[in-house]
DNA sequence: TCAAAAATGTTATGTTATTACATATCAATT
DNA sequence: AATTGATATGTAATAACATAACATTTTTGA
């Protein structure tokens, strides 16, 4: 039976790496996620890597470019509105998403100034957590 | 003798790195420019890296996260203040560089209202450049 | 000149990601 | 049930990006 949500019911490699990461303080790297699915059968990087690309596809994961490293989407969804910004704690690498409506305008401004055509932003905030300061 | 600029004389190898990257019409990577550079006696990923280390520590050099790959600085000089954006053509790899203070400004605050305390900010914007819609 | 610091050279290795190709699973139709 | 086509998975090899460790040279400044 088909799921009655927006999302796709996930295949077995895709709820093994999801899993992973929704049960991970902080964000993993693909070689991480791959030792710790060595007990279910993991043998190699691609098997992460494609479970990887649909979980993004899907919104349900997010990539940190600065960090080569996956989280878990901390919002029901964000498949349909993609999240507006991460802060990085440097220190404790914990990782907070924001979704900022009015970031996300003024980056679409931006773009729209340059009659630039955006398609995805990435931002990312590196500093000091409140709790590491 | 030393230079009266806020930047120190580049050496050698900064230097070439720098001229590599000045002259290039797209980022290019770390790699790409080792081989631009094995005419000059270059033989190995250290000497760009290491060069692209200081490059980037002065703000002559960015990199873009999103690509692996590094940019002149287009201003004069971005040591003190660092670029508010990257717009990237996904379609030319042309790259524009945004020094826009508003945006700033607008993460400041928005790490301020988290208690974070911000140290380096990534945007980068990706989509179709005005020449490639 | 001398010592400390910075830059460079070199080899090896570590880390992240993809290519290429084979096989298996699933869903829809005949 | 058999056929097909699309998606998912398995596996090996390799490509692409980056750093560790150590030796040597150059630069800087006391």
């Amino acid at each position: 039976m088909a799921s009655h949500h927006s999302q796709p019911e996930l295949k077995k490699n895709q709820k093994l790496v999801f899993d992973v990461l929704k049960d991970a303080a902080n964000p993993l790297s693909a070689y991480s996620i791959l030792d710790l699915l060595r007990g279910e059968g993991f043998r190699a990087p691609l098997q992460v890597y494609r479970a990887l690309d649909k979980l993004v596809e899907f919104g349900l994961v997010h990539k940190l470019e600065t960090l080569n490293a996956f989280v878990a989407c901390s919002h029901d969804d964000c498949a349909l509105s993609e999240p507006a910004a991460f802060m990085i704690c440097d220190a404790c690498e914990s990782v907070s998403e924001l979704g900022d409506a009015s970031l996300s305008s003024h980056l679409g401004k931006l773009a729209n100034t340059e009659n630039f055509a955006l398609k995805h932003t990435t931002v990312e905030l590196h500093g000091r957590c409140k709790n590491c300061l």
